[in-house]
DNA sequence: TAGCAATGTGTATTTCTTACACAATGCAAA
DNA sequence: TTTGCATTGTGTAAGAAATACACATTGCTA
């Protein structure tokens, strides 16, 4: 087992969608005074994890990211560096480190990374069931600076959406156009006229049309659709050569 | 004197503009063998420097900029945090850190920061002969990983000057359109219509046009400009009040 | 005073964005 | 089997924004 390095960690803002919601995967944190029962700390937590001596953070982000959901190979970005004295500083962020008793510096810089995930694909409550799904709009109380953590990050996914095709990670394989539109809504607070939403994916290349459709549901079918990064990159490329 | 944390440090990107260029103040970094006299190391660096203990990264980053160009309230914002194991690895960088003699871990993490200077307010050839404004698509040899680390921060830079008016603090107090249309162009690598461009700007209100003319040009002489950030702050609330 | 070099201005064309209504589909319930 | 239901799929007109483009004005210089 390697080290860790004790003023150095990685936090995990994973993103899901789920009854037409934006959620964020967090961690329950619990902790009663072993004499008394009495509960000293009852909050939520992102997924963090110091990094090892020696590890990239990328890959302690990827990593931090594999233990909570059992993922690999899943968007995954950096967004933003967490420095400030005070960030453990509060009553509760101190006895919990106590208790943890990892070596650990008491000014840590956490690394923010932020993920997407077809939450389809991961069940947390089997696996770690202090894990749990929240709609970002509706989380408790968070450790930490972990409401900042997941604040700029929600910021980040806002701005990062509509600059590039990154939305699909967040869905199954296979879509809906309807899906689509309801993620977009999600994500960046807003409506869109269904027709006019329909015009402007359907110019993008890279969403490919599929001959299945829904099924099982009680009205007309709609038509699924999958996303492929090989024509975005490719007609991305072209883009830039054909501009100036 | 406050103590180092040896595997933290800010790097500042100093952004300026002169001669109708975008660009970037190094920092010469120069060692002979003391013996035989041969040079070993002779290229440029960033702005950087280590964190303190109990000292905020955006502290650092601040007293980084300040150290070297003697400017405060300078535009600074953090961009992304560089972590790879192998960013010193590289045996000039080796003999370099051996050389200084700093008690600095051999996997530092730097957050980088990229900051907007007024060049004109800032005479770094005075204060700091070994430092020099270079285009930044001249850019001569650069320590560590600090080439990939000005790549993120002109990426960082094109983005945000997209979405937010920070090109004025590249400018002068007063400036004419001109010149706030060389500056983005320069910055964005493209040509903007003159005419299109005065229109698109001229409905910024925070774009105050002043009585006063440019001097000593040898034709008609242009309006100057302030940008007013308070007109700015005030209307930007009024759109997010204003829309949904 | 004539020439020069850059400023300052308006309009027509095209492209993109927005607003909006109805027929078609397939399931479910009667 | 039929009817009702909920949601899909589609086109067009109006408005807004982006683009393309030419000439008179200014103040300095020779």
């Amino acid at each position: 087992m390697e080290n860790i390095i004790p003023n150095l960690s990685v936090d995990c803002v994973i993103f899901g969608f789920g009854a037409n919601k934006l959620n964020v995967l967090l961690k329950e944190r619990k902790l009663s005074d072993p004499q008394t029962g009495e509960v000293l700390i009852n909050d939520f937590t992102l997924t963090g994890f110091h990094v090892f001596e020696g590890e990239n953070l990328d890959t302690a982000a990827a990593r931090t990211l594999y233990n909570i959901t059992g993922l690999t190979n899943i968007f995954l970005e950096q967004f933003y560096a967490f420095g400030s004295t005070q960030r453990l500083a509060s009553e509760k962020d101190q006895i919990w480190l106590q208790h943890l008793n990892l070596n650990v510096s008491n000014h840590v810089i956490s690394v923010g990374y932020f993920s997407l995930v077809d939450s389809s694909k991961t069940s947390p409550d089997t696996e770690h069931p202090e894990a749990q799904w929240f709609p970002v709009d509706e989380v408790p109380e968070l450790a930490f600076d972990h409401a900042e953590i997941l604040a700029k990050a929600l910021e980040h996914l806002r701005l990062k959406v509509r600059l590039e095709p990154i939305a699909y990670e967040l869905l199954p394989e296979k879509f809906t156009i309807r899906e689509l539109q309801d993620l977009y809504e999600c994500i960046l607070g807003t409506k869109f006229d269904r027709r006019n939403f329909r015009k402007k994916v359907m110019q993008m290349k890279y969403l490919i049309p599929l001959a299945e459709k829904q099924t099982g549901v009680a009205h007309k079918p709609a038509q699924k659709f999958i996303f492929s990064r090989d024509v975005y990159d490719r007609t991305k490329i072209e883009k830039l050569d054909f501009s100036i």
